[in-house]
DNA sequence: AAGCCGGGGAG
DNA sequence: CTCCCAGGCTT
């Protein structure tokens, strides 16, 4: 009966994006659908059309994505956040051709770097057409308000899960789960859920309550603590000093202004990638991170051209080629502003 | 089970 | 400002 009327309601609203087929339809690409899938993880559909556009066009296909430089790939996705999805997306591509093919059923898809759950149930069910339980962060504000689940999050996903594979189709299980998902895009939204619109409204227990937007309880959590850090613009004629992360860790594997530790109280020069007559500048950046709060100082200093250092040398005029993530690209933008106005 | 891992959109 | 988002990996 749900997945009925969500169903029809999906073959009349179903938002047009660039990594889906027509509803109804089993021509999805599954390159194009596992790179989506990739991309969209805790990240909103908006944020991903330019990346996923960018990504197809210059690599459009499983093979030609499989033969790209590491480097170019971890460019290409600054900015877009959660970097092991892009160390993973690369490690991904080199096992599925080691395989030959893409598995085509979840424990398959499960086995490989970067596809979780969510990911091998969304893939199997939206590229092969299987009968897959979908559950991602729509899925689970949906389902928690049409049972009316007080039971809060995470200790409700048993409970979820179990509510989501009753609901699930035996066919046609990817246009349910994306039914569910522009469901909770644009109707079922977390903030004020507008039910009037809802083709499950009379189905609804949450909407029996009164109060639907309540639901899903969570627990509360923790407030992010605040570090203080500096990062050092090192310039030698018309260029500066880039150095490239450690693979694992934050922002791993990624080009980045050198920067000392982040800690609890602000480590002034600490750390500075060279002995010189560095400037502390008053202006801070501030940058959140997932747990926790970034302020960042400005260090600056000539360095002598016989000086050699690790890393790079980058033109300063050619910065936004560079692939630096948001922190650094902001820290970037505020030297250029201060060296502009001196 | 809990912590780590980005960034931007929306109210 | 706070909360949230097509989660996965590690410990």
């Amino acid at each position: 009966m749900i997945s009925r009327l969500l169903l029809d309601w999906y073959d009349a609203n179903a938002r047009r994006l660039p990594w889906r087929a027509a509803p109804g339809s089993n021509a999805a690409d599954p390159y194009r659908v596992w790179l989506s899938e990739i991309m969209l993880q805790q990240t909103q559909v908006a944020t991903v059309i330019p990346y996923f556009e960018k990504f197809t066009t210059r690599w459009p296909t499983f093979e030609a994505f499989a033969a790209a430089a590491d480097a170019d790939v971890m460019t290409a996705w600054a900015g877009l956040g959660y970097y092991a999805r892009a160390r993973n997306l690369l490690a991904c591509a080199r096992e599925v051709t080691r395989l030959g093919r893409m598995p085509d059923t979840e424990e398959g898809l499960r086995a490989l770097p970067g596809v979780g759950a969510y990911t091998a149930a969304a893939i199997a069910a939206i590229a092969f057409g299987r009968r897959a339980v979908v559950v991602d962060a729509n899925v689970e504000r949906v389902v928690s308000r049409l049972f009316a689940i007080e039971t809060p999050l995470p200790a409700s996903r048993p409970q979820i899960r179990a509510h989501t594979d009753a609901i699930t189709p035996d066919t046609r299980a990817g246009d349910f789960a994306q039914a569910m998902m522009d469901l909770g895009s644009g109707i079922c939204t977390a903030r004020a859920p507008r039910c009037l619109l809802c083709p499950l409204r009379d189905q609804c227990d949450g909407f029996r309550t009164g109060t639907p937007e309540l639901f899903p309880y969570k627990a509360k959590k923790a407030p992010k603590p605040q570090r203080y850090g500096t990062m050092f613009w090192a310039e030698r004629d018309g260029h500066v000093l880039l150095v490239r992360r450690p693979a694992k860790g934050l922002l791993g594997g990624m080009r980045a202004l050198p920067t000392g530790p982040w800690e609890a109280v602000a480590p002034g020069l600490e750390g500075a990638p060279v002995a010189a007559d560095w400037r502390l500048h008053d202006h801070t950046v501030a940058h959140g991170f997932t747990h926790f709060d970034l302020q960042v100082a400005l260090a600056a200093a000539t360095i002598g051209p016989h000086e050699v250092l690790e890393g790079e040398w980058w033109p300063v005029a050619d910065l936004a080629s560079a692939g630096l993530p948001t922190v650094f690209a902001k820290a970037a933008n505020r030297f250029g502003s201060m060296r502009c106005a001196s």
